[in-house]
DNA sequence: CATAATGATTTCCC
DNA sequence: GGGAAATCATTATG
């Protein structure tokens, strides 16, 4: 913004030491007497410098009156004539401006977070797996999603309130600057290449300052969005349905508790944690599970032969004969008998050392 | 309120 | 990078 009186100011300067203005004041106008006319291009140079100390109504009737001036189409054409030489280094100076790679950065943050993106449906992207989560088993966390939904829209409205505000203020800047130029190229020489200058320096300028709400924008969905994990973070005991499901497929797989991605990924669709990022509670928990399990075999006994006998009754009931799985002191099938036995003999280190 | 249970994190290893 | 083991931290329980 301070470009402009500057871009002003240096003509004036350029202008007052110009060499050929006395030639042109010459050419304007026949005369004998030379120190009165110095005097009294030095008297309209002082005007014309001291004009922006004046207050505004003042300005306006020194501006009519140095526009009505009989030297004024000598001073334009000098200005005409400097602006010819300078206008080759003002086109070298400015052009190209490549994108911003932090702008870039902010903009893609805030489209991945759904700030900046196309209205609530998708919403972003942490809050539709939340939503996703709240379905099934899940749903007891469902309190913290909507929380995080209602402060993220928050944070949307508020940012998109302001950048409407930015964009207007820099509309209505720029319409006011451009009708500055308009009203001033009728004095001095003014190129559709300098408005097209100056509006992309405004422009620059506005963007630089929308940057900074970008910037504070993105700040505020990161502390968020922290605050929501660590939230998430803290404990949170499975429910009794979730465990079970966990457990059935635990003990059913006794021989090789490791359940691939994919069957992680289903457990945990089937326990109602779909969020990415609580993925892991799956892992964590067959992690546990399977360490604590192997240190104290005697204490899950009893739930390992409960899930056993469980997924034995519904094998049985498809396979007519179950005559096996009902002793009371081995309630297990065959295929679960095998199944701990090799899994116990992989835990003892049986197949690796001797 | 002490203790057990249990989910999460860290460290180390392959 | 995934798993085992140890450990931390929170929640449930009596």
């Amino acid at each position: 913004m301070d470009e402009q009186p500057r871009l002003m100011h240096s003509h004036g300067v350029g202008m007052a030491g110009h060499p050929g203005l006395a030639q042109h004041m010459q050419d304007g106008t026949a005369g004998t007497d030379g120190e009165g006319r110095k005097q009294d291009i030095g008297d309209i140079l002082q005007q014309i410098m001291t004009i922006t100390d004046q207050s505004l109504d003042e300005a306006q009737a020194r501006k009519h009156a140095l526009n009505c001036h009989r030297m004024k189409p000598a001073l334009f054409n000098v200005l005409c004539e400097i602006k010819e030489k300078t206008v080759l280094s003002i086109r070298g100076a400015q052009e190209e401006e490549p994108p911003d790679p932090q702008l870039m950065r902010l903009d893609n943050m805030l489209l991945a977070e759904g700030v900046a993106g196309p209205e609530k449906g998708g919403g972003s992207a942490a809050a539709a797996a939340a939503a996703a989560a709240t379905g099934g088993v899940g749903a007891d966390n469902s309190a913290e999603h909507s929380d995080y939904r209602a402060k993220l829209s928050q944070i949307r409205q508020i940012y998109h309130t302001e950048l409407e505000k930015y964009e207007q203020a820099c509309n209505e800047f720029t319409t006011h600057v451009m009708n500055l130029l308009r009203e001033q190229s009728r004095t001095r020489p003014i190129s559709p290449k300098e408005i097209e200058r100056m509006v992309s320096i405004i422009h620059r300028k506005f963007s630089s300052i929308q940057m900074q709400l970008k910037q504070s924008t993105c700040e505020a969905v990161m502390i968020l969005r922290s605050r929501f994990l660590d939230a998430r973070r803290k404990r949170r005991n499975f429910n009794k349905q979730a465990t079970e499901i966990l457990n059935e497929y635990f003990y059913s797989h006794l021989s090789n508790p490791y359940p691939s991605e994919e069957a992680k990924e289903e457990l945990a669709k089937k326990c109602g944690i779909t969020v990415s990022q609580l993925f892991v509670a799956v892992s964590n928990w067959f992690g546990n599970k399977r360490i604590r399990y192997k240190k104290n075999i005697g204490k899950f006994q009893e739930e390992a032969n409960m899930y056993a006998a469980r997924t034995a009754v519904n094998a049985t009931s498809v396979s007519a004969h179950g005559s096996q799985a009902n002793s009371p002191s081995t309630p297990n099938s065959a295929g679960e008998i095998q199944s701990l036995v090799l899994f116990s003999f992989r835990l003892t280190g049986g197949l690796s050392s001797p």
